[in-house]
DNA sequence: TCTGGGGTCCTAGGACCC
DNA sequence: TCTGGGGTCCTAGGACCC
């Protein structure tokens, strides 16, 4: 972790991704448009963009657009190598990389500049060393907090680079499109225009409260904070999943309650496979439903304890699943209802398999100070004084107080 | 052309505890 | 007995991002 006032971060971007991927490996798709992606588009190159084609886009559309288009199907470890790649380079700048995607991270280089030179200098360095190792074009964007040097990178594309000088924020800024802020989609847009908001300098002139009335305390707030340039937010090199999950499109043909059933377990086999190999366990079980009216549901459930196992995991995905297609009306009523077009699980609650629970009771005269040390000092004999812990006190028990939901040693600590 | 797959974070209400 | 405030955890849903 790094942040200070001062600091200097880049945003670093790849510019359609597995497009250029693409175009590298096959000098035919260079200066062509190149669509990744048959039944949906996935990336496509600037030539495609041209015609309106964007990502996330139906692939029949994007032809249509486009038909001079070469559609090719997507070669996600080819991708998975050169993200690799280019994030090797991206740490012989600086230790403080935060990834955001395959294709995006922010680093701090406050303390590189000494070594490679001023900002500006290292983001060119950056962008020639991408393009010279792996192929692929980067754009870049400088600035003093995060979400500016992201701002900046989104002006720089594509293959590009810009830095915000110190001096200027405000005004690079304030003439944007509310658009352009991180967290501004399309329904908080269309609330802002309603309300006279077009651009990040009228958001900066409008009264918190107001903002927070019609965007919620938190949003009202960020976007408020962010249209004066204030972000604390430190870059994270240290960041964990928080969840892990996968999902299955099934199209409009009608599904049977047991066809859904082995999806989901195919699912759950799947996931739980990743946990297993990222060395993770999971506590909470998700599972998401689309309706044939593109409705959204989900079930979810809290584990007692986290684990990694298939069987657990699936069960609990199983008997969530069943819940959203049953419904109150026994086997399958819900289901004929509603259809299903799309179903997924996550698992959530993610934490490492070494972390372990102690339950401690007070002694009758005992302090709760005096346990909670020698919960720590037990900890850290087993652990190391590395070992981080998290304790909370719990429930009476024939007068006798009880420590309970110890645990987690990656979690925070706190006290009390 | 009926619209992929992987995530993050926030909100609001209810249960439960002190 | 009644009222209630502060806090955490859990669940369902929604917005947003790449």
């Amino acid at each position: 972790m790094s942040a200070r006032r001062g600091a200097t971060i880049l945003h670093a971007d790849l510019d359609a991704f597995y497009a250029s991927v693409e175009q590298r490996d096959d000098p035919r798709l260079r200066g062509r448009p190149v669509i990744v992606g048959g039944g949906v588009v996935l990336a496509c190159s600037y030539e495609a963009k041209r015609c309106g084609v964007r990502s996330a886009m139906n692939g029949a559309q994007a032809r249509l657009l486009c038909p001079h288009a070469v559609v090719v199907e997507p070669r996600m470890e080819v991708y998975a190598d050169a993200s690799k790649a280019v994030f090797e380079r991206f740490h012989d700048f600086t230790p403080f990389v935060e990834p955001i995607s395959v294709d995006e991270a922010f680093l701090d280089v406050t303390g590189a500049e000494h070594l490679f030179g001023p900002a500006a200098e290292i983001a060119a360095q950056l962008r020639t060393r991408v393009l010279v190792d792996v192929g692929l074009p980067l754009s870049v964007g400088v600035a003093r907090t995060k979400f500016l040097a992201k701002v900046a990178s989104g002006q720089a594309k594509p293959d590009g680079i810009l830095h915000v000088d110190p001096g200027r924020e405000l005004d690079f800024l304030h003439p944007l499109p509310v658009e352009v802020l991180w967290g501004v989609g399309p329904v908080t847009a269309t609330k802002l225009h309603d309300h006279g908001i077009d651009t990040v300098g009228d958001l900066a002139r409008s009264g918190r409260a107001d903002l927070q009335g019609y965007l919620g305390p938190h949003a009202g707030r960020h976007l408020r904070d962010l249209a004066h340039n204030l972000d604390p937010r430190p870059v994270d090199n240290a960041r964990r999943d928080r969840s892990m999950g996968a999902q299955r499109a099934l199209g409009n043909r009608i599904r049977t309650r047991d066809e859904l059933r082995r999806e989901v377990l195919s699912l759950a086999e799947k996931v739980s496979a990743r946990l297993r190999k990222a060395d993770r366990v999971a506590r909470t079980v998700t599972v998401r439903y689309r309706t044939q009216e593109m409705k959204h549901e989900s079930r979810s459930r809290t584990l007692v304890e986290p684990t990694q196992q298939t069987g657990l995991l699936a069960a609990t995905a199983d008997e969530l699943l069943l819940d959203l297609v049953d419904g109150p009306h026994g086997p399958g009523a819900a289901l004929g209802r509603k259809g299903c077009t799309l179903v997924g699980i996550t698992f959530s609650g993610l934490g490492r398999p070494d972390a372990v629970q102690l339950a401690l009771r007070f002694p009758e005269e005992g302090r709760a100070t005096d346990v909670l040390d020698r919960m720590v000092d037990d900890i850290r004999g087993r652990w190391g004084t590395g070992a981080v812990a998290r304790a909370s006190l719990m429930g009476h028990t024939g007068g006798v107080p009880t420590l309970a939901r110890p645990t987690a040693l990656d979690a925070a600590h706190t006290s009390g």
